[in-house]
DNA sequence: CTCTCTGCAAAGCATTTGCACATTG
DNA sequence: CAATGTGCAAATGCTTTGCAGAGAG
């Protein structure tokens, strides 16, 4: 991912272009299924000080913008990732662990269910989830 | 969905069967996409004084054992419904109701991709988003 | 009678928000 | 300079949990 592209996306919408914005756009470039909290504490490696309520914030805006996606399944913490391509997610139940995949056809059922529906602005997300090999392979009793 | 078959659900298991816990049955029985608050407010109507706690201990009991389907996605409250058959979810952006779909072709795509990687025990659910026509038809600033 | 369950209330966690000051364009 | 963004800390909302007494089998 571009950066210019990411500072294009941010400068076309009604917001500004502040450091911390871009530090989380940086800290997004290298990573996926990033927390909020792990994306804190990588701006903060280069930016002391910036707070939490300033991540969600960004991140909300970014995802507005088109520029994250968010995996949001289940109790726990939301994981975001720069919007690359569309894609779904592999999850294993067991160790959490979150892996991207790719699965055409979905769009246009989406899409086909959706519009049938009368509804706009569609997105849409498929998990799948399992025991990945590794954790199939681990005896249920055993000792970690 | 059957009451006996429900509760021999339970009893097959290593849970008892309590008067709270054949009650969330009873509520879920006939509704969708229920919220844990909603579940209580339908359970103390015939059975005062249950507690919240018990509820979310009931339906976590309920989906372990498969007669629960649990919709979580996104920040708010997480909605149950009883597990009859396998269907996907049509969510509101902006009013948040959900509407069940069926999608055939999504299991065919997700066990493919998911075998592909190794995976076992494998469960999906595809999730999608978007404006209702309702709420596609109201104007931006409208006052509420 | 023993083991499991329940109500209560407090704790936990992720996320959001109000406010006064700092920063951007 | 006006509008927007930020840090801080408190607040919120959903869910989980410890504990002592109640209930199921």
């Amino acid at each position: 991912m571009e950066l210019k592209t990411v500072d294009a996306g941010l400068l076309q919408s009604r917001y500004r272009l502040t450091k911390q914005r871009a530090a989380v756009l940086r800290a997004l470039g290298d990573g996926t299924h990033l927390s909020a909290e792990t994306i804190l504490e990588r701006v903060r490696s280069e930016m002391p000080g910036v707070s939490l309520g300033t991540i969600y914030r960004t991140l909300d805006i970014l995802r507005e913008i088109g520029l994250v996606q968010v995996f949001s399944h289940g109790g726990s913490a939301a994981r975001y990732e720069a919007a690359l391509e569309k894609h779904h997610h592999l999850l294993c139940s067991e160790c959490k662990q979150l892996t991207n995949v790719q699965a055409d056809g979905i769009a246009q059922i989406a899409h086909d269910v959706a519009e049938n529906a009368g509804f706009s602005q569609i997105d849409y997300s498929l998990a799948i989830v399992g025991k990945c090999l590794t954790c199939a392979a681990i005896p249920k009793n055993a000792v970690t």
